[in-house]
DNA sequence: CCCCTCCTTGCACGTTTGTTCACTCGGCTT
DNA sequence: AAGCCGAGTGAACAAACGTGCAAGGAGGGG
């Protein structure tokens, strides 16, 4: 980028902050700012927009405290986490649902990360769909890391991954910390032997302290399946190990049962994902749910107490509060 | 208000935080938010508005901490206080400016002011512009004191002062105490007096540990004369004594020379708003300014280091740092 | 030096939003 | 019991807004 270009950046810059004043605090319509700013009605539309998409404006909604919805005190109550509750109409398809839950997760994301803070996030289709909406806010000495790995037997995964990575990372001006292994190794030893490489300590290390965790929830055996169900990721035998452990979900490629347990499911020797005494220590984990489909997994990560702050599409949310 | 109209109410709360989440965060259109709550589009439109007004939906201007405007940069250096530069052009009259300035600071304020807070607040015409405009915030145990008596000797210049002061109060929830004493004593001995009183004392001491002070700037020898000059508080012989001491300004009925001092100046002797001393005591001090023939007054109150916030139209924020 | 490309601009149009007005519906008074 | 009052509603209109498009301009490459 050249010098003018710089210094053009940042008057655009300016005046988008300008335009934004004008409109937002002191409730000026467009064409007076247009007059005020030398220039059309169209390009400050465009200006706004701007300011919008890059976060310099930054639109927040608090509840007045004493009225957060019934549901979102009923599983806090439940549940002992805080819940943020999507309304998305009941009629709304899988898709929409999704999209709408990530958009609304997106716009919100600003307010658990911050400077200097380390956070760490899974793949996958909820991780995909946030990505593609996340809000920006410019931070200092900030971290993304990779949770788990993302390659399988035809990929090595790093595209889609840190495509999804990537975007974070620009969106907060974080350092991006990729994790360059396969999804699942084919065997538990290869993986240990890579476990003791100093690359890979330095990211088990920065897992360990991070201070936020955003993830979605897999649930291998739903209709809808997520992504590493689909993606190639594991194989028949795999399947029928996962279905004979009992196994509902998992997070960041580490699998559970209903009551939360990890116990003896062997493909978790091979998954590379933070063990789930790792994910407790972190002091924020935000899991992202859309649709019944995920209930049991959903149900299970609850019990395995992987989750503080749950975003949940409103009709899962009664599901999730009413079937006792 | 019956039990009816309150379930009436907090229907209408829930529903405008539906409707916000679904505007602001899910970016849908009014008619589809309509559809979705089974109401008209008008309804929706309203319903919005109203959580704007009630402060539901708070919206937030933040640079990007590199590119707060040049001069917010050089006030910020020469006088080491934080600037926030109000943009009005230059053509506008000053009561636009007034107009334009306060309501930005109407809507900033609830970011210095927070639950468990003790505010100060002075009166007069910046004041009360900004009351009117004030973006509420619920907080908890939270007090609004009146910096300095509002009386003269036609009025208790209660309903002028307590319509301010009230109207932060609402809006923030907080309790408000009033100081019911005249603006000007006609003895000190009268002051020093009251000033050992009981229910005086408590004002004083919540004075002395508040937590954030705003207020504007009085300019008693300007064109354009503050609201204490024009509202019979003072008599001929004040103002020849005001003109003798070389005053240029005042702060809640405190009055000051151009380079900050205040001693000797006989009319304090008789005002009753707080100290300087007790005022730089003060973490946040809020002065609110608009129009330059306020500006001498500014001079002499940023040397009295009565400021750590300043809220300035543009144009005298260019004069301010222009003239050296 | 010219041309090509990419980005930005303002206009024109269609859409979205704010607001006025007439109306309805409880609640309260006479 | 009738009637009045005020709050709230949707229809209709007017204002404000977003966006596709063609034109213009700056930068880079041939």
């Amino acid at each position: 980028m050249s010098l003018v270009d710089e210094s053009a950046q940042s008057d655009r810059v300016r005046d988008a902050l300008t335009a934004a004043h004008l409109y937002y605090m002191q409730d000026l319509t467009m064409d007076a700012i247009a007059h005020e700013l030398h220039t059309s009605r169209s390009s400050v539309s465009r200006l706004l927009s701007h300011a919008r998409a890059t976060g310099l404006v930054d639109i927040q909604i608090r509840s007045p405290l004493d009225a957060p919805s019934r549901l979102e005190l009923l599983i806090q109550e439940r549940f002992n986490i805080t819940a943020h509750v999507v309304p998305v109409p009941d009629h709304a398809t899988d898709v929409d649902r999704l999209e709408r839950v990530a958009l609304s997760v997106a716009r919100i994301l600003g307010q658990f990360f911050d400077s200097n803070m380390v956070m760490g996030i899974a793949w996958g289709s909820t991780m995909n769909a946030i990505s593609r909406h996340v809000t920006p806010k410019q931070t200092h000495n900030s971290q993304i890391i990779q949770l788990n790995g993302a390659g399988n037997h035809r990929t090595t995964g790093l595209s889609y991954a840190s495509e999804i990575l990537g975007r974070f990372g620009y969106a907060f001006g974080a350092h991006v910390h990729q994790f360059p292994v396969p999804a699942f190794f084919d065997s538990p030893a290869t993986k240990q032997a890579l476990w003791r490489e100093r690359s890979v300590l330095r990211l088990l290390e920065m897992q360990a302290r991070m201070d936020v965790a955003l993830f979605g929830l897999g649930s291998p055996f739903s209709e809808v399946p997520s992504h590493v169900y689909a993606g190639g990721y594991l194989e028949e035998g795999d399947y029928a190990s996962l279905s004979r452990a009992s196994v509902v979900g998992d997070v960041a490629t580490v699998f559970y049962r209903a009551d939360g347990s990890t116990d003896g499911i062997l493909l978790n020797a091979r998954g590379t994902g933070p063990g789930f005494e790792v994910l407790r220590q972190t002091p924020r984990r935000l899991c992202v749910v859309s649709g019944q489909a995920k209930l049991p997994s959903l149900r299970g990560a609850l019990k395995a107490e992987l989750i503080t702050d749950l975003f949940v599409d409103e009709s899962t949310a009664r599901a999730l509060v009413a079937s006792i």
